[in-house]
DNA sequence: AGCGGCCTTGCGGGAACCCGCAGCCGGTCG
DNA sequence: CGACCGGCTGCGGGTTCCCGCAAGGCCGCT
């Protein structure tokens, strides 16, 4: 069994490896990286099944990275190993396990035990492992307060990117009321409101407001507004090509 | 010399006491400290004069720490280590230092060489030390082309809080026209355009957009946003207690 | 069938935003 | 001194945003 770690810090990098080795002697090597570019280059050549990977790293963040390795070879386990259990991780790697694929998401909080715990189930025992944690942030994202749904996360999604009304709606394939609808939706479950008085002197912006408290609740973050704003590069291209109007 | 470390992940702290302990052997006592409100009381009770403080911890963070450090004794040593040289956390620093301070900034992908270096340079020569890819931000950030001066950073700030214009122009003291003025700045500096068609199809909210964009250029960030936040706050008290009008 | 809920869509209007035009003022330079 | 520049301010209007009201469609339940 090879192991590829994937983890920009050298002090984590070889924490990790001492770690894979210390738990798993059937491993028989182990492969580093150092951004999610090398590792998707090593997942390949070396044709590893097995990995560890650090979510935000410098040059090319590990959500990216597990999305092509997933593309490549969908029953790859991997193992993320991340210093927050923001709202907005969790989403980004929810959305790209491929179904049925083996997979963990373990803080770098935990203790060695844990680690080592996650690394036998997943990498042996084909389970999946979700810090508790995090699965603390997945159920509050689901529950009744507070709980922002798919549809409505893409349009939360859309306003941080800075789209209009209309742009969204296009985008979504929504008239412009169902748009505005749904970003109603959105304040209320942000607990976001005008601020003083109603009318003419609101203090705040909503659109605005509404972007600010998701980044503050870490709903979005800086990795998930590249990967958005790739998404919208594309969208935007396609749309100039062939504008069905 | 006593020397106090504040930083939240173990392995860093632990490479950190090391490093201050071979770099100085004038130094008596390391102290560690998991968080910025830690090292806030650390610092006091021990009465250190010498600081490693990293910036991004989950509970407090390390500018919040350092402004209250400096807070109480000007003439703190402190160096800061950090992840990133975001031009976010440059500003959020180079504002709260005491002038005539001695402090360092130096990334924690800098070589052994060079962070003892700094700390001897800092805590026994009383000098600045700027790593040099973070200078290159700073530089950056002055010069012609995206340069944001502070005037234009702080309305910048206030619309990624989800300000009202009117808001805006009463917290600054300005006329409303001035306040959208210094906005059609901030969006020539941050090449915000309106994307697709000038008029009634315009792809973007030009407001919105520039926030995403200052997200994405990481002129703002999660660790400024808090302190905004809790900034603003302040103001709307003080604003509703005594509304001079 | 009938009913109630949820989502979608259209309409209308008040407020806020984006921005060109123009006047005022303090400072600099020839 | 006059010319010029940059920042601040008011005015006006076109557009977008925010949102209440109401009508229609889909679905499950009684």
């Amino acid at each position: 069994m090879k192991v590829l770690i994937v983890e920009d810090d050298p002090l984590h990098r070889a924490y990790l490896g001492d770690s894979v080795r210390a738990a798993l002697p059937e491993c028989s090597a182990v492969i580093e990286a150092t951004d999610g570019a090398e590792g998707e280059r090593l997942a390949r050549e070396h044709g590893v099944a097995h990995v560890v990977m650090d979510l935000q790293m410098a040059r090319r963040n590990g959500i990216e990275g597990a999305r092509t390795i997933w593309r490549e070879r969908p029953d790859t386990r991997i193992l993320f190993w991340s210093n927050y259990s923001d709202e907005a991780y969790v989403r980004g790697v929810s959305r790209i396990v491929p179904p049925g694929a083996a997979y963990g998401y373990v803080l770098k909080s935990a203790s060695d035990e844990r680690l080592k715990l996650a690394l036998r189930s997943i990498f042996i025992e084909n389970q999946c492992v979700i810090d508790n944690e995090v699965r603390g942030t997945e159920q509050r994202s689901f529950a009744r307060t507070g709980g922002i749904s798919e549809v409505e996360y893409e349009i939360l999604i859309d306003i941080a990117l800075g789209l209009t009304d209309r742009t969204i709606a296009r985008r979504r394939g929504l008239s412009l009321r169902s748009v505005q609808n749904r970003l109603q939706q959105i304040y209320d479950k942000l607990e976001v409101h005008q601020g003083a008085g109603q009318g003419p002197d609101a203090a705040f912006n909503l659109r605005a407001r509404a972007v600010s408290v998701a980044i503050r609740r870490k709903l979005v973050n800086h990795g998930a507004l590249e990967r958005a704003e790739a998404d919208l590069g594309d969208w935007l291209a396609a749309a100039a090509a062939g504008p069905r109007r």
